[in-house]
DNA sequence: CGCCAGGCCGTGT
DNA sequence: ACACGGCATGGC
């Protein structure tokens, strides 16, 4: 067992998220908008700050557009003007349009029917989407669809980089997120499953909070929570 | 003004 | 199976 004085990757990244909620307390993430509300997020913050998302789904709410009938009766044009202020729009809005009729060409237009398909085939559909990558598949299983799948994102991969819990270089690409994905498992192992969707929840929205103070592309780790953690980080680079 | 944001996709190697 | 650049807009 690994012959030393230093704890496995797995048990450091759990320490570090428990050092998290220690320091940010609970997130709250997405606790009280709809599952669509949620599936539009994901989408639309793609690559985006999440303040201009808010804008977005302000308009949509505003042109009576934040429901599946909303959509469906919003043409292409309109839906993409309605979602400017978050960006990409030429992309997005065909996304969201794509994933409204695989939902009413494939589940009857239920996101609960969509909910009740099996986590791993449910992955692949949604990955066949348009506008549709790992992280936005794993964010709508969970914070939407409420399967306990580990979200990682940008923010994670540099933080277990940097913390050298996954020796360097982490690919960018799915490879490197499912490491990222195996690790975060790992980590939550010893933690009830009944609790699961729960703390990857709370994982993700962490990483996002300490990776936009701490963690950006130029590191600013000066005054992290985390920073206890990197004296087990003999050679910082 | 420049950098970056809760990524994804097509192309080239 | 990556690395790279494009995609758009707005906050700071």
């Amino acid at each position: 067992m690994n012959s030393g004085l230093q704890p496995s990757p797995a048990k450091r990244l759990r320490a570090m998220h428990g050092a998290l909620a220690k320091a940010y307390g609970p997130q709250h993430w997405w606790p009280a908008e709809t599952p669509l509300e949620v599936i539009l997020g994901a989408y639309l913050t793609q690559n985006t700050a999440w303040k201009a998302v808010e804008r977005s789904l302000a308009n949509l709410r505003d042109a009576e557009a934040l429901s599946l009938d909303g959509l469906r009766s919003l043409g292409l044009a309109d839906l993409r003007n309605l979602i400017r202020p978050s960006g990409f729009h030429t992309r997005k809005a065909p996304a969201i349009k794509a994933f409204v009729a695989m939902l009413d060409e494939e589940f009857s237009g239920s996101l609960e029917m969509l909910a009740a398909t099996p986590t791993e085939p449910l992955r692949r559909r949604l990955l066949a989407l348009p506008g549709v990558g790992q992280e936005t598949a794993d964010a709508i299983l969970l914070y939407a669809l409420r399967h306990p799948v580990p979200v990682a994102d940008e923010y994670l991969r540099r933080i277990v980089e940097r913390h050298r819990l996954i020796s360097p270089p982490v690919d960018h690409g799915r490879r490197g997120y499912q490491s990222l994905v195996r690790l975060t498992r790992e980590a939550f192992g010893s933690d009830p499953p009944g609790l699961h969707e729960r703390l990857f929840n709370e994982f993700h929205a962490l990483n996002v909070a300490v990776g936009k103070a701490h963690c950006g592309r130029t590191a600013r780790c000066t005054g992290c929570p985390l920073s206890s953690d990197l004296e087990w980080i003999s050679g910082q680079e």
